[in-house]
DNA sequence: ATTGTTATGATAATCATTATCATTTGACAG
DNA sequence: CTGTCAAATGATAATGATTATCATAACAAT
């Protein structure tokens, strides 16, 4: 945890950014709920309760400079709102989803499944990957009876 | 054309929905910019071409009801805008999309590349698979030099 | 200490989407 | 036909997420 922190307060050096007391209490919120995928508005009610005075401008504002300097993703599942994904460290694929039509639930493939798909891509089409989404719909196996 | 309304209109009786003018129009300003991937408020200015007194509330009805029938699909490429994408008729599988960083084309892969990985997921996951999105971020034919 | 840049918090503004509601349309029964 | 009723529409208000503004605070560098 410490170190991970550690690693990302040098990343935002290497911009001439600071990790704020706010900026570091959003990213601990981050790192608490890895497995989650918070809205800002989530994100911003969590902070509070490591600091109370943060405003909800400076949350979204946190959440957007860690999304610029790919600490974490920016993701849409449909329902209207944006949710923020802390990309796994060293990975250099974004994971995948699976969003259960039943229930809600949100779980996550780390594997990278596109190797072989993105090859195709590549040369078929003739287009240069820098980055992929995928997400399947479906029933999740807590609810598949 | 003539025909795919024809077969559209048919499945909005088979659930007692009529096909409007209002929703003809709609229908027809999405089969004619079937490449494209309009925003409602796109479509609105299309539809209003062919029938202006058409309310904006209706074109958002419309293209609610249609994407409830599967006749289109509504996708979300991070800009803040749904987009409405019209299925390939007969097609059991989504399309999948190219976004270029560059010049912000989109473009699509009809082709189903995730046969494979669909297998793998359904089982290892134990996750039934309705529906999915794929979509790659990189750099386009036309703007690698 | 002084200056200047960056970050913050409160709040107003924006913009896409949804809800409301009075009116219109069109199918159907009598 | 004519009246009835549910569905659809259009204008507009309301909502809700996100962004912009701006005065103030923090803080590094001279």
């Amino acid at each position: 945890m410490e170190q991970r922190i550690d690693r990302i307060k040098k990343q935002l050096h290497s911009q001439s950014y600071k990790l704020t007391p706010q900026r570091e209490a959003t990213v601990r919120v981050l790192l608490e709920h890895e497995d989650d995928h918070l809205s800002a508005e989530e994100v911003y009610m969590l902070v509070k309760e490591k600091y109370p005075e943060i405003g909800l401008a400076t949350v979204y504002r946190t959440l957007e400079l860690l999304t610029e300097l790919k600490v974490v993703d920016k993701i849409n599942f449909g329902d209207g709102v944006s949710r923020y994904d802390l990309r796994q460290e060293g990975a250099d694929h974004f994971h995948h989803h699976l969003v259960c039509l039943e229930c809600g639930a949100v779980d996550e493939i780390q594997e990278d499944l596109l190797g072989d798909v993105e090859k195709v891509v590549e040369k078929r089409w003739n287009f240069e990957i820098k980055d992929h989404r995928l997400t399947f719909h479906g029933i999740c196996y807590r609810c598949r009876t």
